[in-house]
DNA sequence: CCACAAAAGGAATCGCGGTTCTGCTTACGG
DNA sequence: CCGTAAGCAGAACCGCGATTCCTTTTGTGG
């Protein structure tokens, strides 16, 4: 079969890197070998190397792919139309959180202490989500508050580094809440 | 020699596991070989397996360690005669934070998502430094607010989770922001 | 000082896990 | 419809790294 179709290839990718973000839940990074993400997708091991160089390729993708499911879930939030106050934005933020998303992205926060790709795909995202607060909170100003733009956006910097910084801190409390739902063996 | 005298004893593993830590905040915790800690402690792989059971005891007395230090430095902000209010609490408690050590915090939290053990250590020592902040903050709102001590602790503690929360996300930026200064070869 | 058991050194072991390789299968392009 | 090259399965390989074992050294209690 001459190359799947483009949409199909991307499906088996996300696929795998789904099925990997499950077991580095599970495991975490390190622990979780080649072998436990084939049984989780119900690939083989041939075929997740035809889709992916090397495990750290995969680990990247994984870690992407999370990242950016989170960043869409906070996206519809902060696009509301009628922009909530920091405080409502916060704890709709933390009432979003899903636990494997969270334990995941710790994990991921570790590896990026020491895999500059890793580093790089976190702090992007991370700069891409605090900027969407930062909207999210200059239009508050603006619509609820009645500031003026200009100000507002100098305003709400360091209000939207603070929600950032706390809706991380709740990241973290979650994936250590959570119960640690071992390997069913 | 029967038994080295329970000093020299506690010195060697201390030895040990400032030499982990260092190894775990460039390679992160999976990534360095007890070799990798031969060479950075100078001594040899029998010594080490003389002190710790294995390597998952060792990750343990270096979390250990390195969250004991940090609760030190941060008991002797929170210690302070004249109570500082919190925003200064928080500025001096980021001032103090330490790019290694901050690194194999985070490293820390991750294990933390996966083996039980780390778990526990790692929730004793932040509900620790936590009580340490409340303290401190409720020392504040007394001396320096004038409340009446009763109101004063359940004022505080809201404010205690926050300036924890701050701090975790400020060890978080350390680690992220500090370069991965890779082994020297 | 001595004797001896414990600690340090370091080579050898052993299994696990990432990667590769070899055929079968199958989906796409014509 | 069909040929084919890509996808897929899974066995085999290979190296690394944790742990063990045995030898040598050394600190300590008597």
């Amino acid at each position: 079969m001459p190359r799947l179709t483009d949409a199909r290839k991307e499906l088996r990718r996300t696929q795998i890197a789904e099925a990997a973000v499950r077991c580095f839940s599970r495991n975490g990074l390190e622990r979780t070998s080649i072998a436990d993400i084939t049984a989780e997708s119900g690939l083989s091991v041939g075929s997740i190397y035809a889709h992916y160089r090397n495990k750290a390729d995969l680990v990247r993708a994984a870690a992407r792919q999370m990242l950016h499911q989170r960043a869409g879930t906070i996206g519809e939030f902060a696009a509301a139309d009628v922009p909530p106050d920091p405080d409502e934005l916060l704890s709709r933020l933390t009432a979003a959180i899903d636990p494997v998303q969270a334990r995941v992205a710790v994990q991921t926060w570790s590896e990026a202490t020491t895999d500059p790709a890793v580093h790089d795909i976190v702090v992007d995202a991370t700069d891409r989500v605090r900027a969407m607060l930062h909207d999210c909170i200059t239009a508050w100003l603006v619509k609820v508050e009645h500031h003026e733009p200009p100000q507002a956006r100098e305003h709400a910097a360091p209000i939207a580094h603070r929600v950032m910084a706390l809706y991380q801190a709740e990241l973290l409390y979650t994936a250590l809440r959570s119960p640690s739902e071992e390997t069913p063996s």
